[in-house]
DNA sequence: TGGTTTAGACTAACCGGTTAGTTAAACATC
DNA sequence: GATGTTTAACTAACCGGTTAGTCTAAACCA
């Protein structure tokens, strides 16, 4: 049985395993944890979750390839875990870049809030650019994740910014613009 | 020694291996070998060059698996194989569209040349859908390919285009743009 | 007859995952 | 404060299944 039960791993005190989303915990894992994290987000993103050698990411992470087993589980939620670090860290950046250094005056605030959201993706993928290639990576494997990536990171995003779309229209900031193929349009120029 | 000699294969008649771009010989090979061929393009698309099982794709392809090392020698040559046939493939296509069926007037013969070079692009990627994906792959993998590819597939394409372009503007039909953007923004189209 | 194909046993290497155990520090107890 | 005791962190060695690739001998077939 492969992919069954690892009943007598002793699950380590900050449990890793209670749902993708529910968990911001990535962050009170121990140094080596993150270690592993980032060693398989290179190597998952190099050569994609079936051409990763999980032995190649311990020996990056300079650790034991138990130690992998103990704190993760298994590839496929090691994997999980690293899609959702990404995502935990790029919403939490986004969300950091609400409150952006003024601009030039004659940029509204509403304008403002868009001009943050494609700043704060862009100084993201600069900082981690395995993120595209997971993503993309992904999205080709059509990914059981992606449902729920796209219920807990897109959908709030997606809201957020139509919303500031449509605020910006009633204070007649903006131009009449459709606010959904405005959205749209941004998310596609981000992902790409 | 994994990727190695197998010196012992009798190397059938039509002999596969001499270069990548010098055989146009695809077509040539028995019916069986087309089979494990598409068998093998559709595994490399799903799962790529490392998720792919040998095993899965001759018994997709009703065959033995010794007949595939017959073949083609190893998994990674099969692989270079299918990019081959694809890529083989798709130039004929594009080739072949060269007299197209005439467009209403008002359209020049070298819009045309533009407009069939397009269509033949997308009747080729309908019929083949797992072309995209694998160029997706092989260009993720920053694959050893991709400059055999490159030299012998988009760059005589590149030309030929451009050179319609040219001809355009210098009988005064076109607008005048610079060929080598439009040609970049062409190809850019029809590859996303 | 010779190119093609099969059956299928076989292996060496690989790879995800497990086991049984160690280490060191925190904690408790007297 | 010396003492057992617990616990989180970590490891070496191993296990069993999988996988690419091989080999032989025989059959198929044009």
């Amino acid at each position: 049985m492969p992919l069954a039960s690892h009943k007598n791993v002793p699950e380590p005190s900050f449990a890793h395993g209670r749902g993708f989303l529910r968990t911001p915990g990535t962050l009170r894992r121990p140094a080596t944890a993150q270690r592993i994290l980032a060693a398989a987000e290179q190597a998952f993103a190099e050569h994609g979750i079936a051409g990763a050698r999980t032995d190649q990411i311990v020996r990056a992470a300079g650790v034991n390839k138990a130690l992998l087993y103990y704190y993760f589980g298994s590839k496929e939620k090691l994997y999980a875990a690293v899609l959702e670090s990404l995502f935990t860290q790029q919403r939490a950046r986004i969300e950091a870049a609400r409150r952006p250094a003024p601009l030039p005056r004659r940029v509204s605030s509403h304008q403002q809030e868009l001009i943050a959201y494609v700043n704060g993706y862009f100084d993201f993928v600069i900082e981690h650019p395995n993120f595209p290639r997971l993503v993309q990576r992904e999205v080709m494997r059509r990914g059981a994740h992606l449902s729920g990536i796209a219920q807990g990171y897109l959908v709030p995003t997606h809201r957020r910014l139509t919303r500031a779309i449509e605020r910006g229209i009633a204070s007649g900031e903006f131009r009449v613009v459709d606010p959904a193929n405005t959205v749209a349009s941004l998310i596609a120029m981000t992902v790409f």
